[in-house]
DNA sequence: CGATCAATTGAGTGTGTTCAATGTCAGTGG
DNA sequence: CCACTGACATTGAACACACTCAATTGATCG
């Protein structure tokens, strides 16, 4: 596995400084100055292949990690021994906030698909926002972000039966623009198994089928294998949870 | 309502720098100097009445707090207009965290009773930061520490029945110190009412009351009113959802 | 082509919800 | 002092939704 400060991206490979291009979220806004001290103690690391670890729960902490490509879920493990899906993260994500104020990681973070990933020294990070005073404001501003969005999930998504949390799923994966749309129709082609999916709406696999043949038979969506059209996107969207 | 650097604490007015012996998490563990840069622009706030409002979602975001004594729950309103009860926050816990990185309260903020706050002005505590890299370390646990939290109660919750559940809440309150120990015994008396403790635990207020009454004939509690006693806190504190 | 794992479908069950009735308590006013 | 009120709490009965367990189909890969 590749260990540069180069990134590659769409099949291309390019240097860590153009994530500015790309709206990764830590690094926009920044002057040029700044870039160079973030992309200093920045490397990028890749490719991962579907199901390869990249780090494991109760791992020491080390670094946050911006996903530059491809697509990664976090789990841990309930009580019972089960595998609990905790967070699916796409391009200009960053993975293990959650172990920030810990020493260790809090989950399993395993790539979904082929992913290209950038590494950021979480301690060197936190030494670099002393200096750059816009540099903390982001990273605090991303943790508030990040604690709004996990309570809102965590408060509404209770109360919200199979077929809606399913729905907020989708929209989810339209607002980080993972499925594809073309005019109101679109496509999904899903990374992850079914089984994840359910868990991470707190579901059985079972009840998340059968949620899906209510929506095809509903005429919403098409789902078969691994890719889910949809007809109609835009009703979709317009599903609201709160 | 009392606005000064002074604290009101048990009857006794005190200082904001004796924060410090209250181990108030983020003054905790810093020099004389640091701790006066924080008394400077921290204000006590209170006495707060029970029902009072501290802030209101929606309110432009000012000011995180530290409980200093008496208790407090934040609420926000359901799609379908209901109040649901998001947190309970006791002496040493910091109201509004969920605030950082937007312009808004996110939640309404209500005194349960009498209640002494400790202002600290968001835009102030995160320039100090920068002066106190020890501060913006802290601040940054304190964030971490609360997405594990918030993460943990999320995913384990949610396969917690009731009776689980309130046996989750006992364990924190007595982990809060909230419930009165002695010996193996142990009483409590509730602030907040019955609705608001089912809300806080995603269940209908008649399922918590049918999961006292159940917890009471196994011979674990006495549920009388405001007022609960445990026969066998240990037992309760032995429960795990881990 | 069979083996294996993921996904789907069916039938029966359980837990919390819903709706409605009753009980409890504090405060108010006659 | 008692009756009235309104908010909160409890209890009962019927229901809904996801769960469990089991069987079947489908997809992928050696």
């Amino acid at each position: 596995m590749a260990s540069t400060n180069q990134l590659h991206v769409a099949g291309a490979t390019v240097n860590c400084a153009t994530c500015k291009d790309q709206s990764c979220f830590i690094q926009d806004g920044l002057t040029d100055e700044q870039l160079q001290g973030v992309s200093q103690i920045s490397t990028s690391r890749g490719p991962y292949q579907p199901g390869e670890t990249i780090f494991q729960i109760e791992d020491p902490f080390k670094s946050l990690y911006v996903v530059q490509s491809g697509a990664t879920k976090i789990e841990t493990v309930s009580p019972d021994g089960c595998n609990l899906v905790d967070g699916f993260y796409f391009r200009g994500d960053v993975l293990g906030l959650e172990a920030i104020g810990s020493t260790l990681y809090q989950h399993d973070a395993v790539a979904l698909e082929e992913t290209w990933l950038c590494e950021l020294p979480y301690e060197h990070l936190e030494s670099l926002c002393t200096f750059i005073p816009r540099l903390q404001h982001k990273i605090l501003i991303m943790l508030g972000r990040k604690l709004r969005h996990m309570n809102k999930m965590f408060l509404h998504g209770r109360y919200l039966n199979a077929e809606e949390r399913l729905m907020l799923f989708f929209r989810m994966l339209c607002h980080k623009q993972v499925i594809r749309k073309k005019a109101n129709s679109a496509t999904l082609t899903l990374t992850m198994s079914k089984g994840d999916i359910a868990s991470y709406l707190g579901l059985r696999a079972e009840s998340l089928s059968r949620a899906l043949t209510r929506l095809q038979k509903a005429g919403l969506i098409h789902n078969h294998g691994k890719t889910i059209e949809f007809h109609d996107i835009d009703r979709i969207l317009a599903f609201s949870c709160d």
